[in-house]
DNA sequence: CACTCAAACGGACAACTGTCCACTTCTGGA
DNA sequence: TCCAGAAGTGGACAGTTGTCCGTTTGAGTG
């Protein structure tokens, strides 16, 4: 059986949608640039928003219209990786056969080295999303597909008897949680774990945990 | 057995301690005093540090003198809370005689109950850790008090043959990330699930996995 | 009590974010 | 081509955080 997995919804906001005043398209073009230009210069926390203004010769309401704040910008810059990424592992796991915890174990696998690659901008997202802005992390679009992947593998493993039933939307959630921004940068960077330890260190303890769980109740 | 498990390193910074001048230590009341009053009246995130300093009638600069920012103001709010927590949890689990495991399952779900009790406060600290300050929430003495505990139920848990060997330094984080205050909000609020799905699921999706760990290791 | 100085004070100010709005420009239709 | 108005623009400004620094105060010492 063919698996049918969740695409990534695309994202009109923050990026080139089509209608679209040519002025406008320009602004953003040159904003994502000047972004891009500064962030490799300068690493993406030390740069303000007025900067990228500045340097795209753009006002600061154009700016702030474009994007509401300094994580949406970080998160138009990432759109590109994301789409890609998503659309990779989306494909790899439609198109091979292994089961479907094996699948999960590839899957944290390839989000481990996403977040190794994509650290900076994502750490200025989650930075950007305080207050009133805290739930958009898990609301946004990318959150939402890696959750929605997770509930349908776990679906078909707990279909495939590779585990018992359990809450597999809480568990989605549960799973991911380790490999959280802050946690994964603290990780690598504060207690100097390398990527090689995280990702296996995870996956023995989702899988054979979860793997093992179906042990004990088949035994039963 | 008696079990000895790590006691909460006492913050010094950030509350009041010995060798501390009159007026000082009367600021430090009115300030505490002052955001207890308006977070009572308003809830915590709309409160500014400038309003804390007005309602306190002390200066800014003696403000961030005490509290370098608003998450460590809040955090000094929750000393209270946060050192009670860890004593009854710490005397607690040194006296009962279960396995460590059910012990971990008792500690997960009061440090679940804690988030709840806790949320705004959590977030709030949370929030003000950003930028430079992003690995302060992972390297603060509660969080390493968390950690602490939840490795040495698992050393024990290993050593009594519960569950197999593992990365104990790593599961411990990777067990309390879904637990972070970000999640745990979002789940409560945005995905409307209640405490007792959230502590029920997570307990049954560790302890099981890692129960369940050791039948298949026994087996093969 | 007088003196000293480390500690504490407070408010001005610099930095940054995000909003507002008067003005300009693009685009499609007559 | 001209016009109307929707869309876009920029920069001033308000809100908030966090720093700086000249002034004041408390506590120990002689």
């Amino acid at each position: 059986m063919r698996r049918k997995l969740p695409v990534l919804e695309t994202d009109l906001r923050g990026d080139a949608c089509g209608g679209e005043r040519r002025d406008a398209a320009e602004s953003r073009r040159r904003i994502l640039d000047a972004a891009r230009t500064l962030f490799d210069e300068r690493g993406v926390d030390p740069v303000n928003m007025y900067e990228i203004g500045r340097e795209a010769s753009v006002g600061q309401g154009t700016l702030y219209r474009r994007y509401e704040h300094k994580g949406a910008l970080c998160a138009a810059l990432l759109h590109e990786s994301v789409t890609r990424f998503s659309e990779e592992v989306r494909v790899h796991l439609e198109e091979d056969q292994e089961p479907a915890l094996a699948q999960l174990e590839y899957f944290l696998y390839r989000l481990a080295e996403f977040n190794e690659k994509n650290a900076p901008l994502l750490g200025a997202i989650r930075d950007a999303a305080g207050g009133g802005r805290r739930p958009e992390v898990y609301r946004n679009p990318f959150y939402r597909w890696l959750n929605e992947t997770v509930v349908v593998l776990l679906e078909q493993a707990v279909a495939g008897d590779e585990v018992p039933s359990l809450d597999v939307e809480y568990a989605a959630d549960a799973i991911l949680a380790p490999l959280n921004i802050d946690l994964y940068l603290f990780q690598r960077h504060e207690l100097g774990m390398d990527p090689e330890r995280i990702t296996t260190s995870l996956s023995r303890l989702v899988l054979d945990g979860l793997r093992g769980a179906r042990e004990e109740h088949g035994k039963s």
